[in-house]
DNA sequence: TGTACATCAGTGAACGCGCGTTCACTGATGTAC
DNA sequence: TGTACATCAGTGAACGCGCGTTCACTGATGTAC
């Protein structure tokens, strides 16, 4: 189900200018509309108001173009994350502080899931024949990953002496299955279709039972 | 990356004899091996050694094709989780008796979704352009399907005096998403490739986690 | 400031691929007389 | 018990599809003299 290409944006003069960053624009377009395997190459070109094969001056094959796509549906999930952690109040003990970061995080991660569904997928679904992680991601502002974030906040718990600093190992694994999975079920399980009113206190008795079972 | 179909069966018959059993079970086979997308009408009909179009007499597209092939594969998953409870120990108090079907339960899920990817994939995957979700889902021996299954444990627990009864309502799908989210973190995340002696130790982490926080 | 030339971004046309699906058919089976 | 016939499972051939990718090209740009 390949909707029609919009405009195709009549170029005036023989080069584009800015064909890779018009290309990748378009992949995270279609990867926002359809998730990783929405990226097409010809797709993307089509988009661009270009011949499919000049994809191919600026990146090596489809899979490289997935690849920087999935780079920034990466940074996009660190920037809902952060948008989440600016707005945790900054007065109250550093344990509170330290909570409420890690529910911040959680809940940036369920917000960006139900939001961004497909950037969400095309960041941290399965891997589409790719054999190596996307280890050159980027974060958001900050600079740090999703991942660092979570770990950021764990550190955090730690500090404040919420967490015991000899459960803290591996912790970041078992926080981020809990609402991975939820987010999973909301998006595609059996939660699907399930208005927020209900999926968003479920996303918060999740992150109370992360909580207290960390 | 198809590889070549083994031995065509050389039959002697005009007639198969069993032909939607032997689609079904190619269905399996190449989901076991490839997930969902490998799950290809015409490879099931090249293992069937039958010409393509001959399914169509047993199978209205390859829509409906999938769908058997993800009934089976979650009757799979049942099995496997049936097979965990049939080992917990049936002296002890009733609590401990619930405590350990709830663990036996996320264990078994743990377990089929590392030796038999494909099928776990298949039965609890993004559904692929699938509109309605496997409603005729059978069960296992105990004609329970997977959900049902936890929804059993969930309720021994409660009636073991171990879960407030007003914890109860949703309470499958926290436990659920704990579970899933660790088993695509194992097979298709960052911890994919890490050895059972460490996702192991996390699992039993995980549902410690989800029996203390609910 | 003007001209020759190298560079290389985008063009045009074409591949082979395997897929799901449709069509009109053929021939084995089982049932009615 | 034998024969005529309806049924319908599997055949054979062909579609259109959109994809990723390769080839030899053309023409705008910027640099060296």
């Amino acid at each position: 189900m390949m909707l029609p290409s919009p405009v195709p944006p009549a170029r005036s003069t023989y080069r584009h200018g800015d064909l890779r960053r018009a290309l990748l624009e378009a992949g995270v377009e279609l990867a926002r509309q359809g998730g990783p395997e929405a990226v097409v190459l010809r797709e993307a070109t089509r988009r661009a108001g270009v011949v499919p094969n000049a994809a191919y001056r600026h990146f090596a094959s489809r899979q490289a173009l997935l690849l920087a796509v999935r780079a920034a549906a990466l940074s996009a999930a660190a920037g809902a994350m952060e948008a989440e952690l600016a707005a945790v109040p900054r007065d109250g003990s550093p344990a509170e502080i330290a909570r409420a970061s890690v529910r911040a995080i959680g809940a940036g991660y369920l917000r960006f899931a139900q939001e961004q569904t497909g950037l969400f997928r095309t960041a941290f679904g399965a891997p589409v024949e790719l054999e190596d992680p996307p280890t050159d991601a980027k974060g958001g502002a900050s600079g740090l990953n999703p991942f660092e974030l979570l770990g950021a906040a764990l550190d955090q718990l730690v500090a404040a002496g919420v967490l015991p600093p000899e459960r803290r190992p591996g912790a970041e694994f078992l926080a981020w299955s809990a609402v991975h999975g939820l987010a999973l079920l909301i998006i595609d399980g059996p939660l699907r279709g399930v208005p927020r009113e209900q999926t968003d206190p479920l996303g918060l008795r999740l992150l109370e039972m992360v909580e207290k079972g960390l």
